[in-house]
DNA sequence: ACGTTTAAGTAAATCGTTTTAGTAACATTG
DNA sequence: CAATGTTACTAAAACGATTTACTTAAACGT
């Protein structure tokens, strides 16, 4: 039966959840919800309310401390100001600063965002891109990620590798980022120089490895065959730098310089030189990609490929808020291109005269 | 490329949004909602409804793509799933490592979390905790925060410094940290020992701080004077420790080891030292706080306090989500505290004979 | 004195789900 | 044969907001 008389007795219901409903603020200054919500959202039509009442109304709602429902909007409206992110994991410093720049923008604009990790997993990949689109987030940004289908919201991939209809991609400059690595350390000398590859699973793997293979192929000095290695396991350590150079170390094959995938692993390889006796740069020259933070204060600091990590967040941020605006055509796959810079520091000096 | 002519017939306006509503999916089945409810819920009263019908519900759902939007999922049984997390910043080390923590336990009991940072301004604090209520988060987890108020949903503040009702803290037994920190060096045969305190900002500052004090008092080496610098400015580069190192070698102040008050600072506070052409450990011991993932590779591979990051990640969310369960007295201050070890590397050695 | 505006509101529909309380038709029982 | 089940559903009320389309009473215009 209706629980008109009983409703009476728990008042307070509302109240032990910290809020209060805006029917229950109607029914405490006897008015209804209609002229609560138009005076409060200052609709045009509430012109006609005098200031008395509309004063009494402010009032109450500041006393009764209301705050009006997020969800009940947002289903009302069909909009939840809300973006799903997916990320492989939040503590790798790629990235969090890629977030960085994304979350300075959408603080800006109002936006919050639902975070998940995939742990390079395929399957958790799709299911948690599954789960943010039931929970409405009106757009998604993946970093870093496989994404192999079209998905059904507007996606901006940083770093994506496939072309896919709907998906639109951030992606770093590689020819030129490679041009820049293997030019230096070909300027420097460097005619034997090995490559530490990324993970299978990331998605810059590929590309980076091509153009700097034809960077090399370019200048007369071909790369391949034991001076590659292949990083195994999870980024955020450096250990599986430090594992891939003993690898590269125990082929006896000669070189003088390493390209490695990312900082991380640069400082991995690093150590595992200097526990060899040999010493970095005079011995082995060790070029890192990224520039994290800790680049610049590692022993010796690491001569590196910058990626504009941030700021590749924060474009990636604003396209996908264009696109909800409609701004965009999201029908083709578009790519924005963004560029690298080679940043001299310590690990790489001139090779040693043989 | 595959995936193509894959626009259907979208006249449904529910289509373009790539998702049926259960009133279209109903519609299409000259059914009524209550019924796919019933049967898509698995619900005991179902039991009446006949197979036949049972598979036509499943296989148009299947067919037309069925999701139930969370949304009115979330308003309807006024629960959301959701926790809010407020860190200072996604991209130092030491929130990244306690949000994977929290990732780990959340995604197994099926929570999402928006995440929001305050970048150490109170009033940036203020209002998103705000909004975090605002979009009917369950519960609040902080990291490193400033909490000052009683909030009006559970909260647990890792690393929290105030006793404030209704919060409950994570955090490190202070003491033990000391002591070992103090200890080691101690039985270096280190006596004059300068600390490079937290930023103002941090909560743990002040306590780490007075726990050190009292553990050098107790050994009869009062630290203090000149000996001690404050870090200042963001918690992510080791700039700052670098800074705070060369104040303290401009004082001309004679000692032999640092406390720092973080590994992010030691790295920092390293390459100062080595740039005035001082060795460490040789000359000077380091020793670091946190043990963050670059700990280990630095070279010289950092001393340090190791905090069991991600198990105070994952210790606040599983209290929270007790807490939720209400299996938890929530009026109370409630501390949780979680130990400290040592962690011995190369950046500390026997103090260097006068 | 009658029609028209304006002021000050309100009822009810809506967003997408779940759930309570039905109903109507047929079958079974005593 | 009336009473009672059972089967196979559905109408309508929530959840908390917004908004369209009224309503009533008073004021105004001529």
């Amino acid at each position: 039966m209706p629980d008109k008389s009983k409703s009476e007795t728990e008042k307070e219901k509302g109240a032990a959840r910290g809020s209060v409903s805006l029917k229950q603020l109607a029914k405490h200054l006897k008015l209804s919800t209609t002229t609560l919500s138009l005076v409060l959202n200052a609709a045009p039509s509430a012109v006609s309310i005098p200031k008395e009442t509309k004063d009494r109304i402010f009032t109450a709602a500041k006393e009764l401390n209301y705050r009006p429902n997020y969800l009940a909007r947002s289903l009302r409206f069909q909009r939840t100001h809300t973006l799903g992110i997916i990320v492989s994991e939040v503590s790798d410093n790629y990235s969090a600063m890629v977030l960085n720049g994304i979350e300075a923008v959408l603080s800006k604009k109002g936006y919050l965002y639902l975070l998940a990790s995939h742990l390079h997993r395929d399957d958790l990949l799709e299911k948690h891109l599954q789960i943010l689109v039931e929970r409405q987030v009106e757009g998604l940004i993946a970093v870093n990620s496989a994404i192999r289908f079209h998905p059904p919201l507007p996606l901006v991939n940083i770093s994506g590798h496939k072309d896919i209809e709907g998906v639109t991609n951030v992606i770093l400059n590689h020819h030129y980022a490679a041009e820049l690595g293997v030019g230096h350390l070909f300027d420097l000398g460097h005619r034997k120089i090995a490559v530490i590859k990324g993970q299978q699973f990331s998605a810059d793997t590929e590309v980076r490895w091509k153009t700097i293979a034809e960077a090399a192929q370019k200048r007369g000095i071909p790369i391949g065959g034991k001076l590659i290695v292949q990083l195994e396991g999870d980024m955020r350590s450096p250990e599986v730098g430090y594992v891939a150079m003993k690898k590269l170390l125990s082929t006896g094959e000669k070189f003088t310089a390493v390209f490695a995938f990312n900082d991380i692993s640069a400082i991995g390889a690093i150590r595992a030189l200097q526990e060899s006796d040999s010493r970095v740069p005079e011995d082995f020259s060790v070029l890192g990609f990224d520039d994290i933070y800790a680049a610049e204060f590692h022993n010796p600091a690491l001569t590196t490929i910058r990626q504009p990590l941030f700021e590749m967040g924060k474009l990636a941020a604003t396209t996908l808020l264009e696109m909800l605006k409609g701004n965009f055509d999201t029908a083709d796959p578009k790519v924005m291109t963004v560029e690298p810079t080679l940043v001299v520091r310590e690990s790489t000096a001139p090779a040693p005269k043989p």
